[in-house]
DNA sequence: TTAGTCTACTAAATCGATTTAAACTCGCAA
DNA sequence: TTGCGAGTTTAAATCGATTTAGTAGACTAA
């Protein structure tokens, strides 16, 4: 239990020099000398000084903090973009405040109202369903830069957004199964009230009708994107008098369910139907039969999130960064016809 | 882009009030009459004042965020202990610092300077392997509290430890296939230097030995614990001259690796060999075979960590906890035998 | 009437770093 | 000798909330 760690102005008085003299030299200052820089530089290091962000903050309303809010990062997906982002940060000297929102815009809020309270210096955010403006408004009003990631809000043009070309995921998925042969194709998993899912429905309803095939809403199956949901909606949609044969999957644990939901039925993946994930997991690759998937480049998104949000902060009135990474295809055993 | 928010000061010249009435009553002093409190707090909230942390802390001390470093939060395991963690202490007002140390000591020693810099009130983490004190001494020396969750630091018992019982788990493990009949077993994946590796391998041994089997050093297949280096791992013993029946997976995606490589040489998990994992996740129960596992908590640890360190912040003198989670095993197909 | 006791409130110092305007020190030119 | 300007350094104000010692006023007790 040792002391407190010594202010500047202890530096300044052993040193015989002002508290001035140090904030300054400690910043590379030009308005002080080299000889003195490196006095106050190696006396600081061997003082056990530490910069109090407090002060620094209150005085400078820079604080080096940033939000990163996600609705579920133990979705590999989410939780890779997490580690991109924390680490290209840190490497930056920038602290990252968590929030899991869990898909509740009252946990977003929350979250928001002690950012402004920290003056945080922006956010990273996939915004829960049905969420508005409205939740980002105590950071708007305050010049608080926000980013998209993943998820966006339609309309709001204004901010940067990283995000994957979701349409184009779903479209390549059921373009493959069409390509196969299968006339009859869903999308299974996915709520309405995201960018993500809604960009995902255009994609492939516009995939089936370029096929002539005509588009109706129980085409989706909608259900949260997880395991057991998958599978629960693609039994129920095989009682259907005439029962689909591909499967265009919300993401890879779902595509992981309606594999284990088709084999109850007697339906082998890759051999009787075609199923195709969204994600590009190890497990995908491990699953009988390997799973064919769209690769969603998490830690990709990660990095150039947090690049765009370095731009934002250097320079604010950079005009709105947009960016879309397109999707990749990667054919495994599960849709059947040929690999790779 | 509206006005800066207005200070207490502000609130108080409107109220006709000195600052220090503000302060006092917005947190609830009884030096304050009830009357002048209330008046307080609706003029607070109609004002958009926002609290300021920075100043706050800066007077006090105090500054209501904590860090959690772990090695690896895209393993389910430690993203679901993260969540538990970021809602339980965000309900109790308490931001989290996240950092993903991914095994490497000079990682978490930026983010404990980070955390000493912004005047954090304590510490939750899983060390990285070999690591020593050393690391954490600039939270000690400030009486900022370290809480060990998962893994802990040998040695080091003044600090709060929630942790599972991980040689139990291995020793469960092991034991089941020990029952059903396997003598030659090995443990795959895990690497030297943190406490649940040391453990789980002193559990498995001592399973064995129990036995009648000795133990010897090649019984633990050392990796890294991802699916594609169990495989490998567990492809390399099985040229032994007499290769083992039995498999005690580090976590899940190993076995999942290991239940892969199995199969490329002809041998069927619970059928041939018997194979189990640790973990519990949605795909172990979906897997073919579906992969009897030891159940890990993450939930759990995480929400008894926030606890923990929630009473450790209210009584910073309470002697320190150290908790230990039995983990439980769940039967299934992998391990050969009933199932159940 | 005076002293004593509460209650409710306030003045002013404080936390530590940053910033601006001012001051000081040179050397050199007029 | 005086003045000027460039180059360094510093005094002092500032950010906003918290806290302590202390004051003012109302009331009771003697």
């Amino acid at each position: 239990m040792d002391r407190k760690p010594p202010t500047q102005k202890q530096i300044a008085e052993r040193l015989g020099l002002s508290p001035a003299t140090i904030s300054l030299a400690l910043r590379d200052s030009p308005m002080i000398s080299s000889e003195t820089r490196k006095l106050v530089q190696t006396a600081i290091k061997k003082s056990g000084y530490v910069h109090n962000f407090a002060a620094a903050s209150l005085r400078t309303g820079r604080s080096r903090i940033v939000g990163v809010s996600f609705h579920n990062i133990a979705h590999q997906f989410f939780a890779e973009m997490l580690i991109a982002i924390e680490e290209n940060l840190g490497a930056a000297g920038i602290s990252v405040f968590i929030n899991n929102h869990g898909e509740d815009p009252s946990s977003l809020a929350r979250f928001v109202d002690s950012l402004v309270s920290y003056g945080a210096e922006a956010l990273l955010v996939s915004p829960p369903p049905h969420v508005t403006g409205e939740v980002l408004a105590p950071l708007r009003g305050r010049g608080m830069p926000v980013i998209y990631i993943s998820r966006h809000l339609r309309g709001d043009d204004d901010a940067d957004r990283v995000i994957n070309a979701d349409a184009m995921a779903t479209g390549r998925a059921a373009s493959r199964l069409l390509e196969l042969g299968h006339r009859r194709i869903v999308l299974v998993g996915g709520q309405p009230g995201t960018t993500v899912a809604e960009d995902r429905v255009t994609g492939f309803s516009e995939a089936i009708e370029a096929a002539g095939i005509a588009w109706s809403d129980d085409l989706w199956l909608q259900c949260r994107p997880i395991l057991a949901e998958g599978a629960k909606a693609v039994l129920s949609v095989l009682d259907r008098s005439d029962p689909p044969t591909g499967f265009v999957c919300f993401n890879d644990l779902v595509a992981f369910g309606s594999m284990n939901a088709l084999r109850t039925r007697g339906l082998e993946p890759g051999v009787d139907v075609g199923v195709v994930g969204i994600g590009g997991t190890d497990e995908a690759m491990a699953f009988h039969p390997s799973l064919t998937t769209v690769l969603d480049n998490p830690a990709k998104i990660g990095r150039i999130a947090a690049d765009t949000l370095l731009t934002r902060l250097a320079e604010p009135e950079t005009p709105p960064r947009h960016i879309t990474l397109a999707p990749k295809l990667v054919v495994r055993e599960s849709c059947g016809g040929p690999v790779g």
